[in-house]
DNA sequence: GCTTGCCGTTCCATATACAGAACACTTCAA
DNA sequence: TTGAAGTGTTCTGTATATGGAACGGCAAGC
């Protein structure tokens, strides 16, 4: 198959292509399963996968149920409140309020190869907590950094001047716990 | 002008529409004027906004450009999708999709006080993760759950049956990563 | 009045997204 | 082997999304 189209939205065609396979095979769907959950022709569906075909919104929409995702899971070019220096970026997912007074939050977190960033205090008692899923940090109170990977989570008390670095770049969930609304 | 379709996806496209519209008005933009700077025809656009047309992936691009919002801007969130089953309640965060095949997602996760869910197996490799931040539960494969509470996290392989149950009701973190898919 | 220049809508010919059929291939069981 | 039941890809006729042209409406200038 040439692949020697202009290209405007090719990468934007390939990028939900990529998606739309990597989904249905994380669910356990076969090609043709899904577009029978879908409703739709398993020939679209296997030209869509393959990135030859420009989607209609209805196409999507139907393949959206059965994948279990919202239609922004497809299209996906994320976006959200992210905090970013160049070092790390940290996207916000969501904010939690508690019946306690207490927050949660929860960004994805993005370290960049090479790159270390030193963070201020947060209010006292607040808890970081983070899970690498790709690469490998070295984050904590500065001067007590501890190395964080794939293998497990690691927190910490983000009360102290801490520092998130990574020379091979990283990227997980961050959870920032407080315990009590900042007075 | 026939508008007597089965309008299943009509609500979307509508929704769609008035976001166009609206982002469009709010820009300051003409009809004419939009169509021209995304480089589409204006037939297009005026069909488009009076939602009797299913619009491409492309044509929604190439519109998304001009009105300063990513694509996920114009079809909107439409829901959180959240699956729910009365016990519990999994909002999708976002999906990361990495070089490798891999599928991370995050959602935030509400456990019942007193219930129980069963999930079938995931991919064969699928692992999850839960941070607990409020209450407690056990969670695990069947048979086998273990405790997890605010203390720490838990993880344990998603490829089988597994549960999720509390008695005084939680919420917390669930990462699923999805290895790449094995040939 | 008659331009000129916008606006948004409606029409048209063409390109293409669609569902479904036909296809090649693999796996599995008789 | 043979067949049946899967898989994903390619083909085909139809429906429709597309850009552009034609259209009517409206306002400002001549």
């Amino acid at each position: 198959m040439p692949e020697d189209k202009p290209d405007r939205t090719g990468s934007l065609r390939t990028a939900v292509a990529r998606r739309i396979t990597a989904l249905r095979q994380e669910k356990g769907f076969s090609l043709s399963g899904l577009a029978a959950r879908a409703g739709i022709g398993k020939g679209t569906l296997s030209e869509l996968e393959a990135g030859t075909r420009n989607a209609t919104l209805e196409t999507l929409y139907a393949l959206a149920g059965p994948l279990g995702v919202p239609l922004t899971g497809l299209v996906g070019d994320e976006t959200g409140r992210s905090v970013s220096d160049g070092v790390v970026d940290a996207r916000l997912l969501t904010v939690r309020l508690h019946d306690d007074g207490g927050t949660t939050e929860v960004f994805w977190l993005t370290i960049a190869a090479g790159g270390t960033r030193t963070s201020p205090p947060h209010a006292p008692g607040t808890v970081e907590h983070l899970r690498v899923v790709r690469g490998s940090a070295r984050v904590g109170p500065q001067g007590a950094e501890q190395p964080v990977d794939a293998g497990g989570p690691r927190s910490w008390p983000g009360d102290t001047v801490h520092c998130y670095r990574s020379t091979d770049g990283a990227e997980g969930v961050l959870v920032i716990e407080t315990p009590r609304r900042p007075a």
